[in-house]
DNA sequence: TAAGTATTTAGGTAATTAACTAAATAATAA
DNA sequence: TTATTATTTAGTTAATTACCTAAATACTTA
C-alpha cells in the first residue's frame, strides 16, 4: 500500500491507470497518449507495476499492461475505515 | 482529489489520519506522537486540511483537528471505478 | 546475420518536498 | 501589561522526484 500511495500521487500515473481501465494498451500506445518522452512513461509503468497497480505481458516485440484490481480493494478498505461504517470497534 | 493523492503519499500525513480516526486531537497532541519538530507536523496538517481530509476548529488556546470523511467517500468511488464492479458501462 | 521496431536502463538536471531553526501570531494567566 | 503556552509562518537545506537524451536489450523480419 505504501507504494500505491506513492505512486497515486502523480496526475500521469493515474491518467495511464484511467486509459488501462478501458484497455489493455502496450507500453508503446500507453506513450501515445502523452506529450512525455517514452523512457518516461517506461519509468512511471515501472512505479505503478512495483506498487502492484499493474501488471505486464510479453506478447512477442509488445509487452502490454493491465490493471491488478488487487490494490485496488485494498485501497477502498483503507478509506473505508475512515468512514462512518468503516470502524471495526464495537 | 487531486490534493488528496498527494497528502496520502506521506506516511506522517497518513500516521496523523489514523491518530484522527480515534479522538480529535490538537496540534500539539498530534505533534507529541511523533519525533519530528511542531513546525514540521504543522505543515502536514496543513497540507492534509488543503486536501479536505482534515478540517480544523479553534477551542480557546487550542486548534482541534477531526477527519473529514467527504474525501475519503470520494476516494472510494475513485477506486471503485478499478475494480470490476466498478464499470460504468453497460 | 543485419536492420528495424519496441521498450528499458543509465546518467544527468531542474523542480518539488520534507525536514530543520528562528521568528511571528494568538490566546491565557499572573 | 508581561510572561507563558500553543501554533503557524518564513527562510534554508538535503533528499526525492520527474523529466530529458543517449545507449542498451529484446524481439521480428528481410
Amino acid at each position: 500500500m505504501k507504494e500505491a500511495f506513492k505512486a497515486l500521487a502523480d496526475p500521469t500515473r493515474r491518467k495511464i491507470l484511467d486509459l488501462l481501465k478501458e484497455n489493455d494498451l502496450t507500453a508503446g500506445e500507453i506513450a501515445a497518449e502523452f506529450s512525455i518522452s517514452k523512457p518516461s512513461i517506461s519509468q512511471h509503468l515501472k512505479i505503478l507495476k512495483t506498487a502492484g497497480l499493474i501488471e505486464d505481458e510479453k506478447d512477442g516485440q509488445y509487452i502490454y499492461y493491465h490493471l491488478n484490481t488487487t490494490v485496488f480493494q485494498e485501497l477502498i478498505s483503507w478509506a473505508m475505515s475512515f468512514t462512518q461504517g468503516g470502524n471495526t470497534d464495537a
